[in-house]
DNA sequence: TTGAAAGCGGTACCAA
DNA sequence: TTGGTACCGCTTTCAA
């Protein structure tokens, strides 16, 4: 019923070995017969099947190298989770993982981080990295160099990655709009919005969806002032205690970025904890446990364990398969999370 | 590193057939040896590589049978996408699937057709059926005979099966609940609420956790009437306009059932559009239209292709593992959508 | 009750 | 550039 490789060789006259040799792109055959073989592979519907593959190389593992900016930043550990999760799935399908953690988004640590997965033989890469044309340089490289990559969560804008796997930020900033427009029907919003970096294009792209969606509604709202936290706690407290100082009519807070969170409640609670309606975005302890206590209404969250899982996976199926040159992106849910999901 | 059968052969001096013998609990070895090398399977941590068994495997395929009342019902459209998924992900690995589906939910054309699918040689099997001692004693005694059964979206009590893979009905009440105090503040809530039937455990579950949830917020609420669509889109139809016409003060309607949603959305619109905060469950077509036109507020959707998808994959995990007696539940998530999430 | 060996699908090495 | 073959981990058949 499924097409082998036997089966090719028996139609085509040649051996498996050939035949093994021409689909997989080896420059040792003659042009003619892997012509020949891929044309009757596409008509006899020959799929590789994973399981054959994953035995024959099982000494040659196929190795996928990560990078994550992840230490010291609590919204990766999901992710890894999920990495974790298909590491084990496809371990005994051949699949090896190496993960290498750094601290922030320092273009030259990130660039000799990948030298050093590429170093260790990686196959195949996943990466969560910064937007930067020198970077963009070195993953094309990489992909000409037939060394697949896949990015996390964050876009790299025009570079030859094999797809994307990440949420939909403007859709998240729309999302987080439609609630407020939804809970606070009929009142003048006074909002202030935080956000990590305004440079940083996922926060961005939440503030143009959530302020474009509330212009599409129609709604009788006021952007009083977006402020800065630079994804850390001490600064997002500060900026956020000033802007409610300086806006005594604030009446919504719209936390644009996952990082940072701990100061907003902070902020929140030295002024008044009744008086906001507050929505945040991912889900790390502190923002839980800022909703359970009722400090964030909602949560608007990006499924980083799916991201993690996706990515290795993506890869894998990319490795057993025949070579497509391009995959579809995997863009994950936004996924709206409110106290009682956390209880 | 990873231990294989040969390995075990190795470490205990006998064959390699013996040693899978022993741990595939076939009758033909001797109890001693048997325990002697689960025994030392266990010291080494021998864990089996899908990749082998699934090839060796082949001829002789790992047939799974499931079970759906998905005829004329569209919200199994979804979980039959996740089922069409698994199969095709795990085809290679030896996988293969029979799906039966039937109509609605008599108890004697489930049983014939569960006796249809052991028939066929199904050697695990997933079901979406009734909670019925019939169906229990009969799902009991497939779990005698060594055939694991997978629960999909429908609990039945005390049975032997494997584990349940579907929603927490409850919960999904419960955030219905929440969603509509966060909306409506400091209003008086007057709510009518739909099900398909009062003795649907999943529908009587949302139910008590909406209610509950409501008086937990000590909202100022009122269910002035619980009415039943019988799952059909012209009942629903009826009761609703019927209960709208008696209670004029209504001004939320929690609909607790997927089905039937068209006839309620038919009598919302012949009543009044602007009127009503209205929160559905379960994403079909349908509900989708009704969202994209502003008269239903929030649908609660509950994965179904998740589930569909991950019902096959842990069975195929429970076949390709060494053999515990149970598998932990596969709750689905509830995933709340608006508008936006559709456009 | 046990051992030996064939074979599942594919890859890689060595010869030709 | 090709063919032949060993081997990956496991199950199953056939002999002993």
């Amino acid at each position: 019923m499924t097409v082998t490789l036997k089966d090719l060789s028996k139609a085509s006259g040649v051996s498996v070995g050939t035949v093994s040799r021409a689909l997989n792109d080896k420059s040792e055959v003659s042009e003619d017969t892997a012509k020949r073989i891929r044309q009757l592979a596409q008509e006899l519907g020959y799929v590789p099947n994973r399981a054959g593959r994953a035995l024959s190389a099982q000494k040659n593992l196929n190795t996928v190298g990560i990078l994550l900016p992840s230490i010291n930043s609590p919204f990766f550990d999901d992710i890894k989770h999920g990495i974790r999760e298909a590491e084990l799935e496809f371990k005994d399908l051949g699949l090896d993982v190496i993960l290498r953690e750094v601290e922030g988004w320092d273009v030259d640590e990130h660039l000799s981080t990948l030298a050093q997965l590429k170093e260790q033989g990686c196959k195949s890469l996943a990466l969560c990295t910064v937007d930067d044309p020198r970077i963009r340089a070195y993953i094309n490289d990489l992909s000409d160099n037939n060394i697949p990559v896949i990015l996390i969560n964050n876009m790299v804008q025009d570079c030859k990655s094999l797809c994307f796997v990440g949420p939909d930020y403007y859709r998240s900033g729309e999302i987080a709009a439609a609630l407020l427009a939804k809970s606070r029907q009929h009142q003048t919003l006074k909002v202030l919005i935080v956000v990590g970096l305004k440079s940083h294009h996922g926060h961005a792209a939440r503030v143009r969806g959530f302020t474009e969606e509330l212009k599409r509604r129609q709604c009788d709202f006021e952007v009083v002032d977006v402020v800065e936290g630079m994804d850390n706690d001490i600064t997002t407290q500060q900026v956020t205690m000033e802007a409610l100082r300086r806006h005594r009519d604030v009446n919504c807070i719209y936390m644009a970025s996952g990082s940072g969170v701990s100061g907003l409640g902070a902020a929140v609670i030295a002024d008044s904890i009744d008086k906001f309606f507050v929505i945040a975005c991912d889900e790390i302890y502190t923002t839980r446990e800022l909703v359970k206590s009722n400090i964030i209404d909602f949560v608007i969250c990006q499924e980083p364990k799916v991201q993690g899982y996706q990515a290795i996976k993506l890869l894998h199926e990319y490795m057993s398969k025949p070579r497509t040159s391009k995959m579809d992106d995997y863009i994950v849910g936004n996924i709206i999370k409110l106290k009682n999901h956390f209880e």
